[in-house]
DNA sequence: CCAAAAGTGTTAGAGGTACACCCATGC
DNA sequence: GCATGGGTGTACCTCTAACACTTTTGG
């Protein structure tokens, strides 16, 4: 690690100089997106190609490091700015990352934050190479230890939709029952009986009811719904 | 923060130097333990007073920083030992705060831990100027954010335990079914009808009955049980 | 007319909650 | 004998899971 008798040379940036040994501070974005077609999984996730060693070539979620002044949510909503262009409508801070050897270059310790969104136009920018939409179930290999990162995420995922509604951040404005269905069945990897389903999600209150609506299918016209605050409090 | 140009001083110890700005991690430990008795929460929790400044003689949670080739959970571990003398038998990674000033020193990331023990014998040590148990409803004013760590803690004591049997850690070898009762609602400050608790407790599985045993009580000896792995394989 | 998707209702079982009576013990 | 705490059983309600038929539409 980097504790060494300090020599400066000309020309060299300053550099950061503590009585106590320390760590680096990055906040990664798993960011996940619903976009049905093909037969691979509706859920994506938001993947950067990497532009610099180490791990050169290789696809890793977007962040990095957090600045002094910044909490790591700041710092998240930032890099996920810099690099991809995305506007974070939902974050969640799912875990830490601390062990030694994670990173090559020295000790780093990552806050990974769950970032949901219904935009899927990302533009590969900053650091980053490319960014791409993967399907949760095709992953390519990844950088560092974001394997397990993700696999913490979608857990960290799956717990929080339990209680509160997210769907609302990943669904377009107007949605069908079988399109909030296939979300779940998504993330849960599960499938679910279609009667159920829709009375239970009715039942939350969190549904508002729009009428028929949705043409050109080879079916009824399915009815539409919007997110609704629900009456939690009365 | 520590940005500055370094001036070494004859006697110093050398300081950690880095290319990129730094953050201190630091390790907690949020120690609960269960002691029955008197008018206040038999769910304790285990506080150090600082001797050091800053927020010297303020009560906090014991821990401190992690070393360079450690885990956060390693270097938990190891300051546990070191304020208090406990071997912790259970811990748990909850969460982690990194709001930049917290600290008033420098920046410093800290990863809290639950640690859960039967062990109440605590010998203050090393920074600690006095190590005591405190009954969780009637916590002094804590030091630095320690205060949101607890919550954020026993928020996540409540939810653990939903579907791992942590009691085992908290209460005695032998115990019985109001014993263990009486710690599920000083978790989650909550009243149990005594005939559905038992019910749902027995059939977990993971309670062994040992038979009638406890004398001296102004009642009928009670069953006394032992904790059992379940046969949740089967 | 036919395939595809969507709307609708009933039933059985599991689990949770509320509640009342009797029993064994120490004082 | 009596207060205290422990053991046991039952009825109701709610939620869930399984399941079948009909309707609307596009092609």
């Amino acid at each position: 690690m980097a504790h060494a008798v300090f020599k400066y040379r000309k020309g060299e940036a300053y550099p950061w100089v503590y009585k106590y040994p320390q760590t680096a501070l990055t906040a990664d974005c798993i960011v996940f997106s619903f976009s049905p077609g093909g037969k691979e999984s509706p859920l994506k996730v938001l993947l950067i190609k990497r532009g610099a060693d180490p791990y050169k070539d290789y696809w890793a979620f977007p962040g990095g490091f957090v600045n002094p002044n910044e909490t790591a949510e700041q710092g998240a909503v930032r890099e996920l700015q810099e690099e991809t262009g995305l506007q974070a409508p939902y974050l969640e801070q799912i875990d830490v990352f601390s062990t030694p050897n994670r990173d090559p270059r020295q000790r780093v310790v990552t806050v990974p934050f769950i970032v949901l969104t219904r935009d899927v136009n990302v533009v590969a920018a900053d650091d980053a190479a490319d960014a791409k939409w993967f399907s949760v179930d095709d992953l390519p290999s990844l950088a560092f230890d974001h394997k397990e990162i993700f696999e913490k995420a979608i857990t960290a995922l799956r717990k929080s939709l339990v209680f509160n509604p997210l769907w609302r951040f990943l669904l377009p404005e107007e949605f069908t029952m079988s399109q909030l269905q296939t979300l779940y069945e998504a993330i849960y990897c599960k499938k679910y009986d279609r009667r159920n389903f829709a009375r239970k999600m009715l039942s939350t209150g969190f549904l508002n009811d729009g009428g028929l609506n949705r043409t050109n299918l080879p079916s009824r016209h399915p009815t539409v719904y919007t997110f609704k605050i629900g009456n939690h409090n009365l």
